[in-house]
DNA sequence: GTGATTTTTTCACAGTTTTGACATATTTTC
DNA sequence: GAAAATATGTCAAAACTGTGAAAAAATCAC
């Protein structure tokens, strides 16, 4: 996947610089923008910003001006900086429909959680998580598994144990810990039962069953 | 259905009285701006404009920025007013997405027809938001649904469950999801409503109905 | 408003899949 | 080879889903 794109609208150069450099860090794409008429051409010529973050103070057309501009057609998320923490302000911000309000000075780290959390609600981080090893295949979103490229069915709880292992391949797995993250904690049956579950993984595995190797006394191991 | 609203831009207000007494003349319901930038800001704030009838020669924002900025989220039909029939200038237009060209001087009774014959080929209706996954279709705005474009008649929860299905096509979903997302969020009834729905989904969309796949154990999944 | 119709929700039961236990067989280690 | 640990087949219990019917709620027609 690209990587996301993100407005950054403040009419000082060095906070521009600031935000950029910490969002670059974080794997953003960022586009700049040192004034309100600038940040609205670049929005709507560019498609697919992913977030805007927009300062409020500034000269020729302020942040407000600017976030009613691409909320009249636009429901992408909008971070408000301000310099001032005013209550009434922010509550005219949430009924224009800014999604978040930070308050400067702020820590640059915050600024990047609060957007990971933004993009992750509005669904636009990376949902398309495949986990693979050998010739499996694994799309947790999807609940699919495939081995060699063809797909197989499996049960809720083989599903699960597949992805622990895989979240974990290479790394040996003791029956205690395979009970604790598999099953819930409030499980207090047999530790053998994880055998049944590997041995009906394995053979659904086909000829990949063999990856998951026992360890003599210990555990399993999914190999790498 | 009410009147389709026309913007009319052009510097020139005895043009635009011009256009707009034949309009209103003729059914429509118009809308001026008297240059570029106040176009923008009336077409973005008014949200169900049908057409836009858009002079070139204009100060501050000419008539192809104009149609940039509109064109960029819009497939609003545009018609361009130009004073000299210029065709280097024609070319570039039909580029941007301008959809008829109409040379000063002009018949007001030449401009209404070709403004009424776009308008019938575009069905009166802008854009249409139709989501599609194998042999169903749906459009949103139209609250219709196909299955291998025959019409079919869903209910309104059949509909909104159908439209978060494709929206989320490919994606397993649980059933704790599906309740938070298609149903209000204090919703507090049986999970197992969605059991029903899904039963009469399945059947109302006949031999598609089998693309909505069970996920044991977890929810349901739309298969792309 | 009233009564009829449609939609939504609940519920119970039947049918299915999964799960975990157990007994037995096999493998590993010493 | 004996002891210890794991693999495997079987199976009943548990968990889950599909379904039809009925209750409840919303909508419509008058």
């Amino acid at each position: 996947m690209d990587k996301l794109k993100i407005l950054v609208v403040d009419d000082e150069s060095r906070m521009r610089k600031l935000v950029r450099d910490f969002l670059v860090k974080s794997g953003y794409e960022v586009l700049e923008a040192e004034d309100g008429a600038r940040a609205v051409d670049i929005f709507f010529t560019q498609k697919d910003i992913a977030l805007v973050v927009l300062d409020i103070m500034m000269p020729k057309m302020d942040g407000w001006q600017v976030c009613r501009e691409i909320r009249s057609h636009s429901k992408v998320p909008i971070i408000m900086l301000t310099a001032k923490s005013d209550e009434r302000d922010e509550l005219q911000g949430f009924q224009l429909g800014v999604d978040e309000y930070i308050s400067k000075p702020f820590s640059p780290k915050i600024l990047v959680a609060r957007i990971e959390a933004i993009l992750r609600r509005t669904n636009q981080l990376g949902q398309e998580e495949i986990l693979t090893c050998a010739g499996i295949k694994v799309d947790k979103s999807a609940h699919q598994v495939w081995v060699d490229d063809t797909p197989i069915e499996l049960s809720y709880k083989e599903f699960e144990l597949l992805v622990y292992f895989i979240e974990n391949k290479g790394i040996a797995l003791s029956r205690e810990k395979i009970l604790n993250n598999v099953w819930n904690y409030d499980y207090f049956g047999d530790a053998r039962t994880i055998d049944t579950h590997v041995k009906k993984l394995r053979s659904k595995l086909g000829n990949r069953g063999d990856l998951i190797k026992t360890i003599w006394g210990m555990g399993y191991k999914l190999e790498e």
